[in-house]
DNA sequence: GTAGCCGGTATCCGAACGGATACCACCTGC
DNA sequence: GCAGGTGGTATCCGTTCGGATACCGGCTAC
């Protein structure tokens, strides 16, 4: 899902730490549950995910919310204010996509 | 000066690892040598900062000259090219510092 | 009663990050 | 000959990051 998204694994630039970004992008389209983030950002592990939101949440970019034997988290108008620059960053990845694939491959040309 | 420049301590904004943003800004003038870019980055020591310039290098961001018994650090066109996302990070970061700042010392006063 | 989902926590681990310190070769100026 | 600047490298160190694994209480369905 986030390779299409967003090129953010060759991409210098990063928001948060590893898994912030992409969990702005699942958040975009409103409230989700603690298993629903899950399952789009393949293979993270409860704990990193329960790390990310806290400190997500210490930030003021995502509120959660234990209602009703469920727990949603959902984005704050910080958080839902990040989407901006998180486009013209994605936007500039884009755009320098094929330099920032040459400066790696060429690496691994010479030492690899 | 960076606390000046870009209040970057606050912002989740990174670009590349702790002190390529402010070489970046540093290298915005103008080709510099090395000591003179450990001059406004203040406490960084000759490790780290070859560190942060040779993945900058890889990277293709920067270019590396010794020449005439001297080296020059210089943008690449690819490097310059990031001065416009750190511009629109930046600039969001100014726009939510308040809201920056209280979600921090709110966990200061609950918790410190 | 027991299997399963939900939303975690506790513990351990290896790798990477950032820094401190010491040291280095090379050249210049006195 | 010796101090000082330049552009580093080598070694060690504590912290943080991200992940693997195991476990937990609360609830539901059968």
């Amino acid at each position: 899902m986030f390779d299409e998204i967003c090129p953010s694994d060759l991409s210098p630039i990063r928001f948060g730490d590893k898994w912030t970004g992409m969990v702005i992008r699942c958040l975009e389209g409103g409230p989700r549950r603690f298993s629903e983030l899950r399952v789009p950002l393949r293979g993270i592990t409860a704990k990193v995910l329960t790390k990310s939101l806290r400190t997500m949440e210490r930030d003021g970019l995502v509120t959660r919310r234990a209602a009703d034997r469920q727990v949603v988290y959902e984005l704050t108008l910080l958080g839902r204010s990040m989407l901006a620059p998180m486009d013209t960053a994605c936007a500039w990845a884009r755009e320098h996509w094929d330099e920032l694939l040459d400066a790696r491959e060429g690496v691994a040309d010479h030492r690899g």
